[in-house]
Order: structure tokens, then sequence, then C-alpha cells
DNA sequence: ATAGTTTATTTGACGCGGCAACTACTTCCG
DNA sequence: CGGAAGTAGTTGCCGCGTCAAATAAACTAT
């Protein structure tokens, strides 16, 4: 049970933690959304980031990327957006194979309706449990893990 | 759109940086050892924690708590794992409400074969891009955001 | 003992995400 | 031009996790 480069110590015991925060942040936070607002977070994201944008418009592929969601996912998300009215899709109008998500009136609403509540929890499970000096070592840590690993596929026994 | 007590803007970067890994570590985590030994991590971890154990021998609930999960996802990880010939499940003999999960030689043995690859992985992902004083930070910040969060339910608005 | 409550676990219904296949458009290149 | 290759996005199938309800056993107090 330790052939290849096992974790030392220190490394097993950051791991444990971190496969804590890892199954249940992620549950703890879309359980109050779903359950205040009916969104996911993702969908949420999806709303923050199309909110954000001049337009309130944005390319699948992009939104996907900037989301961190695969693209089926984001179209399914997105379908469900449009669904409930805070999303509209239509064609791009330079590339007839590309979707253009906008946010209407109404997902603006959901939004400002659905923050206060969302951030509250963030802030509750997150910062109200950390020191500045935490935080600034969770933006370091985070950014290191999440720069250009998706790829997710690792060349073992190919 | 910034009314209760918004995050300022290093917790906000600092928040980005955390959903990006919350969004893609499980899923390149999940993704290797699905490929690889087709468990999920929730399944792996469920065999680690048996393997862990004298006897090789847990409760469910306990076994739920450690594994950080709800009770019904543990009851059915562990009646998939049982399909599989990974454990095996019995009353226990004080409380007959109560069922040990026991992890079987079959079991352990796809923990052997299935750790070195996750392992990797793992350091892959976070290990490998982390020095020694970053782990000590991540360790210390994740146990931060581990505590007593999980009951999930905030009293907003009741 | 007995009815009521609490604890341990499972299960049915349901929605969501992953994978792979599919459509449709665009681009490349001879 | 015309076909091959690449890109954008969607969808069917399937397995997984949540929620709430169900089952069953163990206390608790009368």
């Amino acid at each position: 049970m330790d052939e290849p480069q096992w974790l030392n110590a220190d490394e097993l015991e950051a791991w444990k933690a971190l496969a804590g925060v890892l199954f249940l942040l992620p549950t703890a936070l879309d359980s109050q959304l779903q359950r205040d607002s009916d969104l996911a977070m993702a969908d949420y994201m999806v709303l923050v980031i199309l909110s954000e944008r001049d337009g309130r418009s944005m390319r699948m592929t992009e939104l996907a990327t900037s989301a961190n969601t695969s693209q089926s996912r984001l179209s399914r998300i997105v379908a469900r957006l449009e669904a409930a009215g805070y999303v509209t899709r239509q064609m791009a109008p330079d590339d007839r194979r590309a979707v253009l998500a906008t946010l209407t009136e109404a997902g603006m609403a959901k939004l400002v309706a659905a923050a206060p509540g969302h951030v509250a929890q963030v802030r509750k499970l997150v910062f109200d449990r950390l020191s500045p000096a935490q935080v600034a070592s969770l933006n370091e840590v985070a950014r290191a893990l999440s720069n250009p690993d998706d790829s997710a596929t690792c060349e073992i026994s190919t």
C-alpha cells in the first residue's frame, strides 16, 4: 500500500482535510441555494458570469470555460435556465454553429434576489473561519491547484 | 448586488479560485479512479477507511461520518461495493438496527490495486503544485473549513 | 408491559452530470 | 469547387446523490 511516490505525513494530513472540504463545501453551498432560490451553484455561477459581461451575453464554449464545467453540462444548465426564463439562446450572427446565451431581466432579478443568501453562506462557511492571512494563503493555494490541470488524464499504463 | 456583508476584493479573488478547485478537482480525481479502477472517490474513501480499521469493519453511521457523506449516499455506496464483492454487510450483534460493513479480501486487493494510480493523481494535481509551506497552509485552511459546518442549514429567514 | 420517541438504515422517485454519438456549420486544401 | 477535417453545441442513455418516506429496533416513561 505504499508503492509509487506515497504521500508523507504532512501531505496525508493535508489531503484528508482537503478531501473533507471537497466533499462537504459544495454540498453545503448547493443546499442553501437550492433551498432558498432553487438554483444549483453551477446555475448561479452562470448567471453571475453573464451578469458581469457587457451585453450580458456570451458564447456557450466560453461560458463553459469560465464556469469550469463541461460543455454538455453547460448545455443542460443553460437549457434549464432558459426554461425558467432567466436566459435566452440565440444563434451567433458571425458563426452559425455558435450560440449566444443572454441573461434576461428576469434572470438578473433572480440573481439579485439569490445573491445575498448565497454570499452569506459563503461568508459563514468560508471567510468567517479564516483570518486575512489565511485568505491570502487560500488564494495562493487555490490558484496553484486550479491552473491547467483539468486535462485530468494521466498517462499511467498507456 | 451588494446588500448584506459583501465580499471584499481579496475574498472575492480567493473565492473564485476556491470555486474553481471545488469544480475541477473532484472531477479530475473521480475520472482517473473511474477510468482506471471503476471506482468513485467516495467508494475509494470507504475502502480506505475500512482498511485502516481493526477488523476492517465499521458501522454504517460512523462510516458515513468518516467518509463525509450522507447516510443514504453511504448506503448506496456500500450496496454497490457489496455487489462488487468488496465488502459484506452484517447485522451488529449488540444492536440489531445497526449494520457492520466489512472489507473483504477482494476489497482489500482492489484497494491495493487502485491506490498507486490514485495517489499519483493526487500528487500530480495537488502536491506537485505546492511547496512544503503551501502544504502547511493548505492543511491549516482546509482544517478551518471542514470543521462543524456540515449542518449546512443556515437559519437565514426562518 | 405499552405507547411514544428516538436512532439506524434502506428505498422510491426524481433530477443532474458524464460519456459518446450525432447534427450542423466552417475551414482547409488540393 | 468539393470533400475531408475540425469546431460548436445538443442529446440519449445510464449511474449517482438527494429528499422524503418507510421499516425496524431500541429506549423512555408511565
